[in-house]
RNA sequence: GGGCCUGUAGCUCAGGUGGUUAGAGUGCUACACUGAUAAUGUAGAGGUCCGUGGUUCGAGUCCACGCAGGCCCA
């Protein structure tokens, strides 16, 4: 059987074949199957959600995972990859809402709670044909056949188990926090739903500095100058509504703050007020500096001020002032409110240095008064519970009186009340009333950057909302202790975004008031006092039937008994007293059921828990950056509150994939790459490869077409060209590659040895970047070694060897060496471009494949992702032919720039080289490698020179690198005096070793090492250097090697005309020519030999007429005939 | 506002521990080669190494402060 040959090959004709002939012969499951009993290396599939269209993105990154999990395979590990769907939660509800045109809150109006859920089981696969097209044309490996999705009943029930676990180790309460929340919509909101695009707007609000007068006492004292001083702390807000509410104020420790005397602007009285030293400017005019405060009349544009008195944050803690706006107070608050405390977000950026603090207002509020002790101003609710003074609809409670029932945001009120004229905000109601009571500093419309529900339009507002929570921050040192062994890629992710975000931890918010995700298994009664978390089916069907038996309920639960909503909410428990209990309504994060999949995906612990252990914790998973805060952290956070262990112990976070000018996709702009269009144009290899050798993986991809047109042409074509080449002669020739009988490598030309150390070298690089995660290294590695050593030295050097006719050793060694370079190509490749690899495989292999299994050898194997990885020998390392090769490619190179300089064409055969020789070891090296460069340059001999022959002109310059480090400072001066030296001193200090120079009246010793000598100039020759070699180049041109040179192009015009005729490689012609030229004459004659052998001519003679082809050579004429001869 | 990433030729990217002439590929131009030929070779043009300070005999590289873009979070 002959290797396949191809006219011009499709990238995705050849995907689209691998494809099919990985479906007959089931690669993929063999790939796992026939790694049965090795050691298992694991990945976690991080679930995609099939209710959106896969992107570019999803080819990115799943090219990540697919290269590793390929490539441990290759290694001889079982890989299995349990894929995934991620079907619960918010995204699937909006399309669903989208799709029936109704919102939240027609669920259970409009539609039952049952139906909603059933259109979104419906919905969440909705484009999941898309998502296995992707999977299969993109070549990623994943086992859809039992994949893992989050809303089967095992699923959830493990999620279950896990949340119990939880519970039992105390580590699952229930607290209020405050979350965004749209009053509007009457709902929370998701961080999801607050980066919506357009949810932050710039907006105009009544922004208030107010004034909170300081009580006298002990801690107080120092910033009184006597008793009737009126001190004041002012406090900057963009939300005057929650004055109200204030609760404290928060300083900067290590912040500088000053008194200053003034009088305020509205009521004109004396004020003394405290604020940030470096923002007195800010409201202090410089123009007023020099004015007396005596002088002040209420009433004047400039108001004096005087610096009093200079503090440090730190001094004015604890001290308490007077409740701002006295709606709702008492002895708690009185005691443990209304004074200064510390918070580590305040800066002086803007307002104060001082910031209000409205505890259920805002997070950080919340955090820095829990912190201290302070408690909220709330009211009791119609429950009894605790509540704020601002209602869920948006309004103030009737406590707070003078505003009672009024919307806190004007957006709120419909445009008909606001349209009208004596309409106020009841921010502006509020400014007014401090202004009058001598308690706004300054009012001013502020411009500010504020969320919006996306929904409703309307300003979010922070609000206190009762959720569940995971107590994380419990064990938040060994969440960090354990980070610490997880290898991130890149690092900084892991240490950075990932590392600080773990050292300032907050519990993990649970709830979610939802209808479509994992419920919480949570029952309570009603008065709180008694608790059951269910963690299993079981489990829920003994409590149920208790529940029966206590009347509470009409029957057990049905076998298929589905946990979603709303059917869990019928479920009625009774508690051990006999008390009837319902479940919490809440719903859980859907970020807990993918951070479950470890173990959910196995359903264990209830099965597989065999399984389950071998593959935990996972050794490598990817996911976009994006998901640092998602996935990465909920599975890592699981582990360590459950197991003390690592959910993962490799992780690569990639980047984005942008447009080609640096800008996100997004189907909106037009901008976004379809990626089957992609596959389908330049196939899926070219494609994988370009995202994978292009940028690394972490950083963002600037996804250009045209650069996956590029590595098509360029590394794909050159592969593919260096393999037609291989395929063309070695059926010619009959070669067949015979793995049990092959030259021993040590019985090879030298040539050969070198692409083979070459090849060793590369297979210990790349698998060593394969190993450290860095596919992008790997990639490249292969690239170049292809590219250059491969195609463009060996195989280009190597042409003459292929078109000898006789199959001699030496030919047998070129095809056996090729093909172990392509070979060993193609499997270190496949990770990467698997449909290509493994075509390149076959076109190899299959011909050999029968001979290969009786044989029991490597190639037995049908695919090359069922085959082991070669492993570097060490014993064929050839580190002097790796650098004489070099000498070779080098001299070569500026031989050719000589050549061009002088316009002497490279058919043309020149005298000498002339190679200065400074280091004994350099003419050993290029020594083995002379012949090469002699072909390579078309030239007949090099000569070495070295000192002895007195020709060569020495330059010398400093090591810096030596000195530096010697002499630091007196660099400068050694430099010049070295710069000065001549033939002698250059003489010296080779013959001795050393020599000495005074620099500065000092004498020092320069050595051998801190110098560097090069020889660049040869006179009277025609030289070229670079990087310390030098080449000189004899030019003249003798009669003789004029004859051989026009013979040369003989050769070459004949084989054109070959060409032209149509000729097969190894016909054989008759020639005939006819020429006036003696030159050119005697240069046939003479050289009829090699023209014959060069062009399988059997006949050369004169005799050609006038109507054969006419040529010119150098301006001679010539004409020739040729003819196919026959045998 | 905070954390992290990125910034080097028109474009995509390399540039251990600081070392004096900053590289590669691609694109452009010219020439050559022509039994791998939509390949290949050689040469040329093309740089404020994002900016400003600093450390140092010496900074693309180290430090500080900025600028621009991006991601995540407030």
């Amino acid at each position: 059987m002959k290797y396949p040959e191809f006219k011009q090959v499709s990238y995705s004709e050849i995907a689209g074949n691998i494809r099919k002939f990985w479906e007959e012969e089931q690669i993929p499951e063999r790939s796992v199957t026939s790694r049965e009993g090795n050691e298992a290396f694991t990945f976690y599939e991080g679930p995609p959600s099939a209710n959106g269209t896969p992107g570019i993105h999803h080819v990115m990154a799943r090219t990540i995972k697919d290269i590793f999990c390929r490539y441990k395979t290759l290694q001889g590990y079982q890989v299995k990859r349990k894929g995934g769907w991620d079907t619960h939660g918010l995204p699937v509800e909006l399309q669903v809402e989208k799709e029936l045109g109704i919102t939240k809150d027609d669920i259970g109006k409009k539609i039952s709670v049952e139906e909603y859920n059933v259109r979104c089981r419906e919905t969440v696969m909705k484009y999941k044909r898309q998502w296995d097209d992707l999977t299969q044309q993109m070549g990623y490996w994943v086992d859809l056949d039992n994949p893992y999705v989050t809303f089967e009943k095992e699923y959830i029930e493990s999620v279950w188990n896990l949340l119990k676990r939880l519970y039992e180790k105390g580590l699952l309460y229930k607290g209020y926090t405050v979350q965004p929340y749209s009053p509007a919509a009457g709902t929370g909101l998701s961080s999801h739903e607050l980066n919506q695009p357009g949810t932050y707007r710039d907006v105009q609000d009544t922004s208030v500095v107010a004034q909170f007068k300081v009580k006298k006492d002990d801690r107080s004292a120092f910033l009184f100058e006597d008793k009737n001083e009126d001190v004041r702390i002012i406090a900057w807000t963009t939300t005057p509504w929650t004055l109200p509410s204030n609760c404290a104020l928060a300083i900067g420790e290590s912040i500088t703050y000053v008194k200053v005397k003034t009088f305020n602007r509205y009521t004109g009285k004396a004020v003394s007020v405290v604020l940030a030293k470096d923002l007195v400017g800010k409201y202090f005019s410089e123009k007023a500096k020099a004015l007396s405060l005596t002088d002040y009349k209420q009433g004047d544009k400039l108001i004096p001020f005087e610096i009093a008195q200079e503090f440090s944050g730190e001094e004015i803690l604890e001290i308490r002032y007077e409740q701002l706006m006295q709606y709702v107070t008492n002895d708690h608050l009185e005691k443990n409110a209304f004074r200064v405390i510390s918070g580590d977000f305040v800066s002086t950026e803007d307002g104060t240095g001082i910031v209000h603090t409205a505890s259920v207002f805002g997070a950080d509020d919340f955090r820095v008064t829990r912190a201290a002790g302070v408690p909220a101003v709330v009211v009791q609710g119609e429950k009894g519970q605790d509540a704020p003074l601002v209602d869920k609809q948006g309004r103030f409670v009737t406590e707070v009186t003078d505003f009672a029932e009024r919307f806190v945001k004007e957006e709120y009120y419909s445009d008909e009340e606001r349209n009208h004229p004596d309409f106020k905000p009841t921010d502006v109601l509020i400014a007014i009333k401090l202004k009058e009571e001598n308690n706004a500093f300054k009012v001013e419309k502020y411009e500010h950057s504020y969320p919006h529900c996306w929904r409703t339009d309307k300003p979010v507002l922070y609000y206190p909302l009762d959720s569940w929570f995971i107590k994380t921050t419990a064990l938040k040192d060994r969440l960090v202790e354990l980070n610490k062994t997880i290898n991130w890629k890149p690092e900084a992710t892991g240490t950075g975004r990932f590392g600080n975000w773990l050292e300032n931890l907050v519990d993990w918010n649970l709830s979610r008031s939802r209808y479509w995700g994992t419920p919480l298994p949570i029952w309570v009664t009603k008065d709180r006092q008694e608790m059951k978390c269910i963690g299993s089916i079981a489990e829920l069907q003994k409590e149920v039937h208790k529940s029966v038996e206590a009347g509470f309920m009409d029957a057990d639960l049905p076998e298929d008994f589905d946990l979603h909503r709303p059917y869990v909410d019928d479920v009625v428990l009774v508690s051990d007293s006999g008390k009837k209990m319902f479940r919490e309504s809440d719903l859980i994060d859907v970020w807990f059921d993918s951070g479950a999949m470890p173990y959910a995906q196995w359903h264990y612990p209830f099965e597989n828990e065999d399984i389950y252990h071998i593959n935990y914790p996972a050794d490598f998973i990817a996911e976009g950056v994006d998901q640092t805060r998602g996935w990465f952290f909920t599975l890592h956070a699981i582990a360590v509150l459950l197991n003390d262990s690592v959910a993962y112990k490799n992780v690569i976070a990639n980047g984005l994939v942008l447009d080609k000018n640096g800008n996100k996709m997004s189907k909106r702009l037009g901008n976004a790459i379809n990626p089957f269009d992609t596959l389908e144009k330049y196939g899926a290899d070219p494609t994988r490869w370009y995202m994978i050798s292009n940028a690394n993986p972490w950083d963002n991809l600037k996804f250009d077409p045209d650069g996956v047109f590029e590595v098509q042409r360029k590394f794909f074509g050159t592969l593919t060209n260096t393999y037609s080449f291989f395929a063309l002669y070695a059926n010619l020739d009959g070669f067949r590659m015979d793995e049990l009988n092959i030259i021993p490598v040590e019985n090879r030309p030298k040539f050969d040895r070198w692409i083979l150390s070459e090849l060793q070298v590369l297979i210990k690089d790349v698998s060593s970047y394969y190993e450290d995660y860095e596919p992008t290294k790997a990639a490249r590695a292969i690239q170049d070694f292809v590219n250059d050593q491969l195609s463009n030295w060996y195989v280009r050097l190597s042409r003459k060897r292929f078109w000898r006719t006789e199959l001699n050793a030496d030919k047998k060694s070129a095809y056996e060496t090729l093909y172990e370079c392509l070979m060993v190509t193609c499997q270190l490749m496949s990770p990467i471009a698997p449909f290509y690899a493994d075509w390149l495989y076959k076109n190899l292999s299959d011909g050999i494949r029968k001979a290969a299994k009786e044989n029991d050898t490597p190639l037995k194997e049908g695919s090359v992702h069922l085959s082991i990885l070669t492993k570097a020998q060490e014993e064929l390392l050839e580190p002097e032919l790796t650098a004489g090769m070099r000498y070779a490619q080098n001299i070569s190179s500026l031989v050719h720039s000589l050549r061009k300089k002088e316009k002497i064409k490279g058919r043309q055969p020149l005298h000498k080289i002339l190679v200065p020789i400074l280091k004994p070891e350099a003419k050993e090296r290029i020594q083995q490698v002379e012949e090469l460069i002699l072909t390579e340059t078309n030239v007949k001999e090099i000569e070495y020179v070295d000192d002895a022959s007195g020709i060569l002109v020495k330059k010398i310059k400093p090591n810096f690198r030596e000195l530096g480090k010697k002499y630091g400072a007196k660099m400068k001066a050694i430099t010049t005096l070295i710069s000065g030296f001549g033939k002698e001193e250059i003489a010296a200090i080779e013959g001795r070793g050393s020599y000495n120079l005074e620099v500065n009246g000092e004498i020092i010793t320069l050595l051998f090492e801190d110098v560097e000598i090069t020889s660049e100039d040869i006179p009277g020759w025609l030289v070229a250097s670079e990087n310390g070699l030098t080449v000189a180049l004899d030019i003249t041109i003798t009669d003789d090697l004029k004859r051989e040179g026009l013979s040369r192009d003989v050769v070459n015009r004949i084989q054109k005309l070959r060409k032209d005729k149509g000729l097969d490689v190894q016909d054989k012609v008759a020639v005939t020519y006819k020429t006036d030229n003696q030159l050119m004459a005697s240069a046939i004659s003479e050289c009829s030999q090699y023209i014959k052998r060069e062009t399988l001519t059997i006949n050369l003679e004169e005799g050609a007429t006038n109507d054969a082809e006419k040529l010119n050579i150098d301006g001679i004429e010539i004409f020739i005939d040729l003819e196919k001869a026959n045998g």
